[in-house]
DNA sequence: ATACTACCCTCAAAATTTTCGTTGTGACAT
DNA sequence: ATGTCACAACGAAAATTTTGAGGGTAGTAT
């Protein structure tokens, strides 16, 4: 049994029965409802749940200020945000990934496919961060000294294919846009194309040989590591 | 009549007693000394003085140490610091500068140089920041335009070399270390010889023509924009 | 189904950055 | 003064990154 709490932020009655339905029936016992975005700040603040679902179309105060609200916070910063969204709302998107929402998910969405985002998220808190070793389906990454092994064999990636790479990989699941991609390689308002962006992914899927079908495209947004569809 | 607060940090009687005639002699009232680097730290929490001259050769806890304590702590952070070094101790400069330290000057020292060091760096506070537009000389900077006109006409620089004018234009007298430099425009960690900013260093000059001569190679250390040497 | 549109992929040229080997220069000791 | 050492300047080639254009493709509308 999931120990996990999850807060919904959802103004639509049946879809958020239909989320605490589905949520429960995964397993998760903690799930907290919120109607409006004040009041799931203030659950937020007060549950400090483990991952949150945030629905973008708010009455009142909207999803992206929430989302800013609940990032601009120090306790709540670190809770992964994952946005509801109507398929024409993708320029919220990708704010609200800018903002630093780890993911997103299109209404109407599959049960299977919530469920399998939520996990992908959570999954997460067991082997995050600080250590100088990343390993991911035969991949190794030792982070300072910037190399990088395919089962074993020393890629030759560039400065920039490495830290994309690392960037994506650091994170399963989680969608970068091409932007936060520049602003993290090159810097914050560094002049450059987006496509600039595409090539080094290019090139890093070759050198990757197989192991690319992991480097997903998220079409109209960006790019993550391995979002398995379950579709 | 200068207000502004100046600590000294110096364990030897003569020294400190000299720097203490020669910056009140040069008009500043406030005046606080240290022996220790105990005592420094704890006049800095109290006084919050406008900047901080310190013997990097302490009795106890040394130099170096008392400057990491400094740049540790959100209140004493800000404050500039300028070293007082023994003409052997070049790697120690090297570090403090990386640590934070604006300036270093080298034992024994001239009373003017002193004074014109510690001069550029309270002018610091005047004109300091968030405009998005830096003067100097004929210099002009647009920061988020990522623009550089000299006497009107608009130079064509690359991001680099951008960045490092900027970098090195926004505190006149600030002496960088090359690895300040490659951690500032590549990030930190970027795998890369320091040769490589010698050569952006060579371009830049060569592209502000005249002006290059506001541009100064610190020998053993690295560059800085202007000092106006005074010797 | 078909057409349309927006977006991504790809390639090769152009721009930028980095490396590396030499040469120049300052600081210091002899 | 001269030699020596360490470091900076410089040039040219190599490596990397970016651009820009064209072709392909997914998603949507017709």
């Amino acid at each position: 049994m999931a120990t996990e709490k999850i807060l919904v932020i959802e103004d639509e009655e049946p879809i958020r029965e239909l989320l605490k339905l589905t949520l429960e029936s995964a397993g998760y016992s903690g799930v907290y409802m919120a109607a409006n975005g004040e009041n799931g700040l203030s659950l937020a603040q007060s549950r400090l749940p483990d991952l949150i679902l945030l629905d973008l179309m708010l009455p009142g105060m909207d999803g992206l200020s929430v989302c800013r609200q609940l990032k601009s916070q120090e306790e709540t910063r670190a809770i992964p945000i994952i946005m509801l969204t109507a398929r024409s709302e993708e320029s919220d998107v990708i704010i609200g990934l800018e903002l630093g929402a780890v993911d997103y998910i299109t209404k109407p969405f599959s049960r299977k496919i919530l469920i399998a985002r939520i996990r992908a998220q959570l999954r997460q808190f067991s082997d995050v961060e600080e250590s100088n070793e990343i390993r991911r389906d035969g991949l190794m990454i030792r982070i300072d000294q910037h190399e990088v092994r395919l089962h074993g064999k020393l890629l030759d990636l560039t400065p920039s294919e490495f830290s994309i790479l690392h960037m994506l990989v650091s994170y399963p699941g989680r969608v970068y846009t091409r932007n936060q991609i520049i602003t993290r390689v090159k810097g914050d308002g560094y002049p450059v194309t987006e496509r600039a962006i595409d090539v080094q992914i290019l090139n890093l899927r070759r050198k990757l040989g197989d192991w690319a079908v992991n480097v997903d495209t998220v079409r109209g947004v960006g790019y993550r590591y391995k979002q398995e569809s379950t579709e």
